[in-house]
DNA sequence: GATGAATGAGGATTCATTCAT
DNA sequence: GATGAATGAATCCTCATTCAT
């Protein structure tokens, strides 16, 4: 007797969760060029033949993983936008969602990263990304001059400091791999620091 | 008549920086793994084989770029040590010195971050990378401490500090490909907006 | 309450016919190596595991199929040779069998084609069509040669005959296909027409 | 020294003639999809790995190959029109032509059959060769036309005559790769046989 | 030194077949 | 009996590297 259709969509469901899941890890430590399919299937222990039952090629989980990320970074970009607050106490909430997330899964972020910097990309991922990159940086230059507005955040060319604040984040997000151990640290940085760079 | 030893020492010599010059380009923009030999021939216009009487391997090529790379980011942190002036000052001057870099040659702090970032680097090289990560880190604490003990440095625990600055300067390396234009600047940023971060 | 042993035969039975009749249209347009067994599952709109219940291989099924073919090829040239009349009366009743068959199920035709045309056909089943294939050689021979004892049928080297009228209902099972859409007819041709060749 | 480019091309030329040559015969006896690419790598003793530096994909081979058989099989058809003499006497001409051809390289009709009868061909591909068979027909069919009104042809409908016709050439190049062992014949049929089924 | 044809190991993908349900 | 998820061997193709010229 077959198993029930319900039971099928779990199935699939489950795998290709699992198999988004061990190749954001995969794909976030050797992007999409340097992974092998042979190293997803072993990373979510499945047979080779099966990652292509759910997805038709490599670029495909590469791109499935990439929005996933997009997802989990986008959304809390556009969340900080419509909290209670002064800018400022928006960008602050923005970075104590932000920070952590980098530390508990830097698989996120990292692949991101991998998907901007690499000509290797299928074309239409990379737009999407960057697309989203660029709402965000307006979002940050939104609340920035909003903040020199109301003089919480300090003068100065507003896409100069909307580049200085994007570029701490993603740095942040791509040295949290090594740094950390390096200086002897093993939690998020205080928002504060980061935040100081915009302050008055 | 046959070339001369020394014309040939010269043509060797030549050949060589070409070679480096055109896969710096190539490996910033598509990494190691995504990068062909067949894209680099192309990029300095020799033969595919011809690459091989220089270089042993792809990755040889590789590890030459990244560590010509390393020297270049590398001098001025140590260079800035011994700069006369504050703790400060020795700061701005390395942004002085970093910013202009990343908007002229950003393929030299991009081949860097794709040596770090991606497991598929040799791991000798990937060692030596970590490593002139390591001190250079270190020196960016080392005068933050000491601006902080001048009274120059804000207050707070010194590897955070010291963390979220090399984000911001490496943020901007990796940053510097899309968001300059996204956000209608062309020039480097005033150093004073990174340095805002640590300042009092 | 358990199906009986009968009702399960039948069922078997019926599955099996089901599959080969969808198996022989998808080999006859395909072939054994071009067809997938997920075109013949989806042609007999059964699941692919069900296939091989019935079936120990793709293989398998060609053959089936194929012996299938032979037999509904094969029987009318044997039965010829049985009817009454001249031998000239045999070869047309066998035209008149074997032209509209081809009209109406070439699949059949074409599959033989397949198995014989093709390398990738078990050399088994290759041999059996062979066989097949120089009994009824053999079968038009032996009524040409009476033929001519008859003076029904041009003089002439017998074999050479033979092969001009076999290649010339071989091309037709095979040109049916897209031949009468190009020249605009849509019923099998006038036996005449194809024994004319043979007639003095 | 490199070579020169001269050498270059006529190496060049050499090996895709090379494997045109072996493929024909593979493709003829195992068709596009039951031939791997191994086989023709095997056939024409070069690394499997070369084949692709002189062809994008086994299509491509497979496509070049039909095109030349195309060349081959359609270039006396245009011709047979051209020549002097009576509409039977061109028909006459076409089969000295065609016949010997078939009996000495039989691949060039069997590669054109494989392409016809199977699905797997590329559509492009497989629209040349209908367009191409549509024409010969054509061709075929008027001067069958032609010799009817000369009364040197039978009467009645030239469309099938044409198709028996047709059928009859088609056949001898499918069936060529067997029956003549199993008649004994070990030279192609004279002409005339075929022609008679034409004639008064 | 320089070229590009040639190789072959390795990678992505397909597909017949198996098996748990 | 029936399903379709799962496997893995085989296949097409790529690409770093070699080598004859």
């Amino acid at each position: 007797m077959p198993r029930t259709e319900e039971a099928n969509q779990r199935i699939r469901a489950e795998r290709r969760a699992q198999i988004l899941d061990a190749a954001a890890q995969v794909f976030a430590h050797k992007g999409l060029a340097g992974t092998r399919t042979a190293d997803i299937a072993a990373a979510c222990k499945m047979s080779e033949g099966l990652l292509f039952h759910y997805f038709a090629s490599k670029e495909d989980i590469f791109t499935a993983v990439v929005e996933a990320a997009l997802q989990a970074s986008g959304n809390p970009v556009q969340a900080a936008l419509q909290r209670p607050g002064s800018p400022l106490e928006k960008l602050r909430w923005l970075l104590q969602v932000f920070l952590p997330g980098m530390w508990s899964k830097p698989g996120y972020f990292l692949v991101i990263l991998q998907a901007l910097n690499s000509e290797t990309t299928p074309e239409a991922l990379r737009e999407r990304v960057l697309e989203q990159s660029n709402r965000n940086l307006h979002i940050y230059q939104q609340l920035i001059v909003e903040g020199q507005a109301a003089g919480e955040v300090v003068q100065g060319d507003p896409a100069v400091l909307t580049l200085a604040f994007a570029a701490c984040i993603q740095g942040l997000g791509s040295g949290v791999l090594h740094w950390p151990r390096l200086l002897g640290l093993n939690t998020p940085p205080d928002p504060e620091v980061v935040l100081h760079m915009l302050t008055v």
